[in-house]
DNA sequence: CATGGATGCGTGTATATACCCGCATTAGCT
DNA sequence: AGCTAATGCGGGTATATACACGCATCCATG
């Protein structure tokens, strides 16, 4: 095997790697991990506005307002607007309501399958690392 | 700070948060954090065909075969034949030397200061970690 | 209440990424 | 030599991602 020894190329290249099971055990529920997370973080936050749901992500507003259009077109998420009229609130529809819990059986077997393949502490700590990590930014 | 469980989405927003930051840092040198890495992989094997550079950094080989093609129109890297035809050998020209040293110290200056905010153990302990997942794939 | 700065968004542009399909070339077997 | 399968690659398409710019709206201060 050949590693490197830059922690943001090895980041990178496992998120990669991760996120094709993903994808993959996602792919029959018709979501990708990206759109998957996207319904996470909406099912928690209440109708965020679409710069709100990027910064709970984590991405650039300009990168989740695409994202969003996306699961609009599939009719899984809905644009309101809100008292201020800048604001675009963000809300799950019924159908995405339902997509989601479609997804979240095959989230949940990847989820395992992994954890029993890595082990749950080591699991455990690189999640505590990442979040470390993550912190510093 | 919002935290999710899962591990998929954890690592795929660190990679974010620290693709920004060497992102940030090479940006000064004329790269971004998957150009540089692109160039190192391609200072460590010798002219190797896309299929096998892809294979090296854990991509896609179309996903290669295009960001191999930026850098050509940059100047940093030629494509050419090998004696099976179906090959194309990427290699390094003197622009693409030129430019990875120049990136070689902010990127060093960023690895730099990450490990000394993260903390080299805890750099390591990630690393390892990352390692063992990837391998699992 | 008028106006200048702040805020929220969308768009343009560029790169990064993956999957599928088709073409050219090669290798292997008969 | 000839056919079939395998291999290597490019292109089409779609999503994911970020940055810079500009527009609309809001807010605070005079």
């Amino acid at each position: 095997m050949t590693t490197t020894h830059c922690l943001c190329t090895q980041l990178r290249r496992t998120a990669r790697g991760v996120t094709k099971r993903y994808d993959d055990a996602l792919a029959g529920a018709g979501l990708t991990t990206a759109q998957f997370s996207l319904l996470r973080h909406l099912e928690r936050l209440e109708s965020p506005s679409i710069t709100d749901l990027a910064a709970a992500m984590g991405l650039e507003r300009s990168t989740l307002g695409r994202n969003v259009r996306v699961l609009e077109g599939q009719g899984l998420l809905e644009l309101g607007n809100a008292v201020d009229q800048r604001n675009r609130l963000v809300s799950m529809t019924a159908l995405g309501r339902a997509r989601l819990d479609d997804a979240l059986h095959a989230w949940n077997d990847a989820q395992l399958q992994l954890t029993q393949k890595f082990g749950s502490e080591k699991r455990a700590a690189l999640i505590a690392l990442l979040d470390e990590l993550h912190a510093l930014e």
